[in-house]
DNA sequence: ATCCATGATAGCTTTTGTCTATGCACTGTA
DNA sequence: TACAGTGCATAGACAAAAGCTATCATGGAT
């Protein structure tokens, strides 16, 4: 008997059904069955009659709500008495692979001057993250926004995805670059990129059909193929870096914006933790304005 | 935070050692040592002053005690609270590999008779079953019993090893068998018996050096070759078969005693469990006079 | 009769929990 | 001052747990 077995149990309890008890803990439906299956396992009695269109106690299942009431109210005063003196809270941040490095070393410095907070960075492909907030696994998401999720957002700034080229390529100097004139230049991709798709439909819309010399999950490693004369890629101006150029593409206006998305849930930072993750907020935007 | 990380919290709280924790809640040493380390990291601030001697309780360690305490007794309420009615008890017998299937079958036949006990079987090798009692893994152990653990074993019958031939075999008749004269029979290894260096022992002492025809971990199995006539091997007597011959070994006289072997701890079943299970010795007892 | 809602099951991956073996740091003794 | 002993930490391996997605089965509602 396991205090997450005696969540989902009460979870159960409390919706009437075991996929709103996923709902509500933030599981998955298998998971909320095969927990209570393990803890009347356990207990070696069932606990919920199944009847398809509700779920009720059984009379052992009765008996064990107010003791399991009682155990997690137990849990939460010990984190509480615990969060009484020493009050660090830790913000679970996700970050997009795609973010400038140093970008991100500004505001882990900014989040290290804030006291009271540890700081965890989750990496992920921008895709991924949504899901992460959605199951509570990250309190905080910073990377690209995309339209739909604009509920809890907060926009950092916008930015065009442009060529990169090396300095002495001789189309460095362009105002802009005609899409056509690349025909036989060796391209880069940059695996983890978020407008990949849209990129590679814009060149063989054009009947540009480049040679891929590279493909890396890297940002630094495709940084350096472009300085060192590989090929050229297309990418959001923050990633830009000493030795490489950054030229539009003429007809891609695609650009991104970047900013923080909150995790909605109230299970995330309780109270306490909620202005302590407005504080990394805070902090996050002022490194990017400083 | 969980229920396990507590428990061994409380237990080094208990004993002031990390290795005395580890006895206690009868695990090794490093599990203590890491689950610690999670409830630290868990929490964001250590809870022990590893002083070289002796382990401390920081102030955050001392604020977790009580609140610890507090949830574990609640748990065990919980647990008393379905006891009261429901009041099933599993009882995990341990069974050595080399016991008779049919004896085992009376043995579970004996024990579903008795009200209110679930048993679950752990079939592991004679020697595996001494760590599993003192681990806790198991309420009981029934097997072979070895010189040394004669603490708190209940002997039940004590049987000779014998050599097992086929019903048509020559020597099948013989009152007494000499090692010598099967020098050219094939032999069978029983791969989990618990005499077997013993065995071999014997035969190559005296200059018998016989074709292996198989090695097999089931019983059932050698039985049938020893009866398809593929090769002899040596067995407790109550591993005989229809159509299997069991005949002594002239100069070997081991034998082995099965009997059953409580676990030590106070850890294992409770005041009721303990009930149960004594009930469950008298009905293995009686299940083998029977 | 069909569809929808709901829980169970299967198969798979990642994380956790545990072990053994070994390292390191301090203590007390020779 | 060296050296054995004690006690926690770490490494590496492995098994079990806990999670997910996808799919199935079932019974009421349309």
């Amino acid at each position: 008997m396991d205090r997450l077995l005696l969540r989902y149990f009460l979870a159960v309890v409390d919706t009437g059904s075991f996929s709103r008890a996923a709902d509500l803990t933030r599981v998955s439906q298998p998971t909320v069955s095969s927990a209570i299956a393990r803890l009347e396992r356990d207990v070696g009695t069932p606990l919920f009659v199944r009847s398809n269109r509700r779920v009720e106690l059984t009379e052992a299942g009765a008996r064990l709500v107010q003791p399991a009431r009682r155990i997690e109210a137990a849990f939460v005063e010990a984190q509480a008495a615990l969060a009484e003196t020493h009050a660090i809270t830790t913000i679970r941040l996700g970050l997009a692979s795609t973010l400038a490095a140093d970008f991100v070393e500004a505001i882990v410095v900014a989040c290290r001057a804030l006291p009271g907070v540890r700081l965890e960075l989750i990496e992920r492909r921008a895709g991924e993250l949504a899901a992460l907030l959605d199951r509570g696994r990250v309190d905080l998401a910073l990377g690209p926004l995309g339209a739909s999720d604009t509920r809890r957002a907060i926009a950092l700034f916008e930015e065009p995805y442009l060529l990169a080229l090396w300095d002495s390529h001789p189309l460095a100097q362009a105002e802009t670059i005609a899409a056509e004139t690349l025909v036989d230049e060796p391209m880069l991709v940059r695996r983890q990129c978020e407008a990949l798709p849209l990129v590679s439909q814009f060149f063989t819309a054009r009947g540009v059909r480049p040679f891929m010399a590279a493909r890396s999950i890297s940002e630094e490693r495709v940084a350096g193929y472009v300085r060192a004369g590989l090929g050229l890629t297309v990418m959001p101006r923050s990633l830009g870096a000493p030795g490489v150029a950054l030229r539009p593409l003429a007809g891609f206006g695609l650009t991104r914006t970047v900013g923080l998305v909150l995790e909605p849930g109230e299970h995330g930072p309780g109270k306490h933790g909620r202005a302590v993750r407005s504080g990394v907020v805070d902090a996050i935007r002022s490194a990017i304005s400083g």
